[in-house]
DNA sequence: ATGTGC
């Protein structure tokens, strides 16, 4: 561990101002010491950097499941005034809104347990996945248009889903700000044919079982719509595709000449590339960014209705019956203009989360009434095969621009995951432990191993004892299909 | 994360 860092308490570790000429702010970790042994040395000098963006306002922040990433830790947040401060495409991520929807059936196991592995293969030819893979739908350049500006409100018009869906998505699934006029033809030509798919890398869908014994709260786990032993629920971890990805390519590119040549802003790492969130550069890449947030919104949504169509087909029953209620969406990749008390006065900040839940409390403005009592669920996507969890805002969060963590985060790269496991064998080894995976690429597969990750169970711990969320019940994998 | 490279 860095040795200038200074212990705050058992669940958070401070990096000086004095660390790094330049920066403007400290940094802070929310994580126990043994996390933060575990922690990559870069995520310290990323997070140093960071600390040293104009108009960053208290700290650079990183979660407990925070690792190394592009410019920022993945886990990275940034609350950065929008007067004077900049946005920075690298805080938010390549795959912008990058984020995890959860669905409650009124199934339980042994309802679907001889039909696991037809319900997975089913699924697995209706929703597509893998690298540069087409959707369900394909739209021409317009049509993306439209449906980047109205999000999943865009999807439940055109018959995919309920108006009540919309209620339980972040931002109701919209974003108000996103203008496609920002996009560049190349990434509206990759965009138009992927609504609707999977992709690849830790992007999955998956069948899951609550246990009773892993109900924490049953009381708030009730309010979220899990209120039996072994109920089946759904979730779907995947983003803005192509569309995203090239936007956020496209804008670093642009920002880092700009930076130096317009802005004369210097940074020590390229990859920290950002412009003034008040100048065309950064208003530009803010409407394109939030048309990419709606486009994974839009996303998300086509893929559940998919999955609803389908276990209504396999198992005959009606949507009724099926409940498949949307529990909640959330991003994990956006920045976005929130309120927050600094010091005891307002201020609208941009809030860079990269790889980190909003964690928004119960009283707060943007929770769904149902909520009210318990506060925003927060997803947590773990690996394929240790399980997942539903957590709820806390209270503590308030510390971090009511921010959390979002997943366990690796501990071993792609490449070195690939080379120590074999996905046929990984297959195999989870089929022993109940869980049937269907993928498009099995070096993909070996990739997302649970070892090449930290322990799901333990990020969730720290973040409980660092008051950020708590947990409400974890979800144990049956079936899963990998991107 | 990604039509898996500048």
């Amino acid at each position: 561990m860095l040795h200038q860092l200074k212990k705050i308490s058992d669940y958070l570790f401070e990096i000086p101002k004095s660390y790094k000429p330049g920066m403007r702010v400290p940094a802070r970790i929310y994580a126990g010491e043994d996390l933060m042994d575990g922690m990559d040395s870069a995520v310290f000098e990323q997070l140093s950097n960071v600390a040293m963006l104009p108009g960053i306002v208290k700290y650079a922040l990183c979660m407990p499941d925070g690792h190394s990433g592009y410019g920022f830790p993945i886990g990275g947040v940034a609350a950065i005034d929008p007067e004077t401060g900049v946005i920075s495409p690298g805080g938010i991520g390549f795959d912008i809104n990058c984020g995890v929807r959860l669905i409650a059936t009124n199934l339980v196991f042994d309802e679907i347990k001889n039909n696991v592995k037809r319900l997975v293969d089913t699924m697995f030819t209706r929703i597509n996945s893998g690298v540069g893979k087409g959707g369900i739908l394909s739209l021409t350049s317009p049509a993306l248009d439209d449906a980047v500006i109205g999000g999943a409100e865009w999807a439940v018009e055109k018959g995919y889903g309920t108006a009540r869906d919309l209620e339980y998505i972040e931002e109701k699934g919209r974003m108000k700000d996103a203008d496609p006029s920002a996009v560049s033809p190349r990434a509206k030509e990759r965009g138009r044919g992927q609504a609707g798919s999977l992709g690849s890398g830790n992007h999955y869908l998956e069948i899951q079982v609550v246990r009773k014994e892993n109900i924490f709260d049953p009381a708030a786990a009730e309010k979220f719509g899990i209120f039996r032993d072994g109920q089946v629920m759904i979730m779907i971890h995947t983003g803005s595709r192509g569309y995203g990805h090239e936007i956020a390519s496209e804008y670093l590119r642009r920002f880092v000449t700009a930076m130096q040549g317009r802005y004369h802003i210097n940074l020590p790492d390229r990859e920290l590339a950002c412009a003034p969130f008040n100048s065309k550069d950064g208003q530009d890449y803010f409407k394109a960014m939030n048309c990419a947030i709606n486009f994974a919104f839009m996303n998300r949504q086509l893929i559940m209705h998919a999955a609803r169509e389908v276990f209504s087909d396999i198992l005959k029953k009606s949507p009724d019956e099926l409940g498949m209620n949307l529990v909640y969406d959330v991003c994990h990749n956006t920045a976005k203009i929130e309120t927050h008390q600094i010091d005891g006065k307002k201020m609208k900040l941009l809030v860079h989360r990269k790889g980190a839940t909003r964690s928004f409390t119960a009283e707060m403005k943007g929770v769904p009434e149902a909520y009210r009592e318990v506060g925003q669920p927060v997803l947590i996507g773990g690996s394929m095969e240790t399980g997942s969890y539903l957590m709820a805002a806390a209270e503590g969060s308030s510390k971090t621009f009511y921010s959390t963590v979002h997943g366990s985060g690796r501990v071993m790269s792609r490449s070195q995951a690939k080379k120590i496991f074999r996905g046929i064998e990984l297959q195999k080894k989870m089929m022993g432990k109940g869980i049937y995976v269907q993928t498009s690429s099995m070096s993909g597969l070996a990739e997302e191993s649970g070892a090449a990750y930290k322990n799901v169970d333990r990020v969730v711990q720290c973040s409980e004892a660092a008051g950020l969320s708590r947990p409400i019940a974890k979800l144990i994998p049956i079936g899963n299909i990998k991107g």
